[in-house]
DNA sequence: TCGTGACTATACTGGTGAGTATAGTCTGTG
DNA sequence: CACAGACTATACTCACCAGTATAGTCACGA
């Protein structure tokens, strides 16, 4: 049991914790438990509480481009693609409360925060440059349809943000038995059909 | 100048400024002071800040409704009636910083609050229930077509939450000039044209 | 073996802000 | 007039928590 990146515990662990908890409710001490150190060396990886968040923040951007990339390495169909990131953000960012209420935390917190709210807007962009990419191939070679790609990947993205925001109110919304519907409605704005199907 | 309801005066004034600084930034001496009063006075009228937030809450759900009820009252078109009110809500609720600022504070609030979720949840029925009364009627008259009401309703709503998430980030998307896409973005949903004209 | 990076353990400071306490004032009503 | 409701003005307590301080430990690589 070796520790070979302190500092990245520290900062997965804090995202859990604001996850469960939101980031007012954790204190420094509490981050410095979860990974089973002291506030001493918390301090001695991160200069400030703010900068906690900032690394918690890179984490889950790293995660998620982490998991998109893994999720369609080995499909090959261009809209093969595109479903199955549909389905995994969908997964990731809706059904799975730890991820939806850490998001919405950091929303909340960049209305107040410009560092933040840059931080979000690049991700974002990033996040948008990766679907539309994947959408401007499967139009190229023929296999979707659409007036506008930017426009479609848009919308889409919208939609997600706005049942998102649903559900911090409407629990149901993001629950296993809406999944699939949030996921036919995403695609269906991308022009691509989808059904569920058992495993 | 009377004073005919302390209660509400100081509500109004904690919206104001939860709306321009955010919950946890405004301390029981601001509110009180807004309110040209001392804290003795405010701990007379509610009995802790949970309660002000509460009240302040109120004063945004009731503010809503009078505006919507006012704004179609001497309008007879059924449709005409939708048009008037989304350009409203849109006004209100994406372009005024102040109510989208205060609506995601509260939602953020939501997160870890059982109370302030039940409240708003209310609140969102009921602006759900006053949009689908209008289509409903619409729809009866002959002169809107729509497959279900409920589910165009519940899209445009999910759009407008959408939008209003984004805004956090992206705030050219609430800037005036994006107005009128929203809002015609927001009206198609309902199969419902519209045209942005000066006044 | 010396030094340094990476800590532990524990104690402390200092600011903030919710909520309390108290004594006294003003105003309208029975 | 008496009394209560609606305050003002001011001072205070108390808990929490970010951040600091300090002294000591342990593993390692030059």
């Amino acid at each position: 049991m070796k520790r070979i990146n302190r500092s990245a515990d520290f900062a997965a662990g804090a995202f859990d914790l604001f996850a469960r908890r939101g980031l007012d409710a954790v204190t420094m001490d509490d981050i410095a438990a979860e990974g089973r150190a002291t506030k001493g060396s918390l301090y001695w990886h991160y200069k400030s509480k703010d900068d906690v968040i900032e690394a918690a923040c890179r984490h889950y951007y790293q995660e998620w481009h982490k998991n998109a990339h893994r999720s369609i390495a080995l499909v090959s169909d261009p809209v093969d693609k595109i479903r199955i990131i549909v389905e995994k953000s969908v997964r990731s960012c809706l059904i799975d409360e730890g991820n939806r209420v850490f998001t919405m935390e950091i929303l909340a917190r960049a209305l107040h925060d410009e560092p933040t709210r840059e931080g979000w807007r690049q991700f974002f962009d990033s996040v948008r440059a990766f679907y539309l990419a994947l959408v401007e191939i499967a139009v190229e070679v023929g296999a979707l349809e659409l007036e506008s790609p930017t426009d479609a990947v848009d919308m889409m993205l919208s939609a997600m943000e706005g049942y998102k925001l649903r559900a911090v109110f409407e629990p149901h919304l993001c629950s296993k038995a809406e999944e699939a519907a949030i996921t036919q409605h995403l695609l269906g704005l991308m022009n691509i059909t989808w059904s569920p199907e058992g495993e």
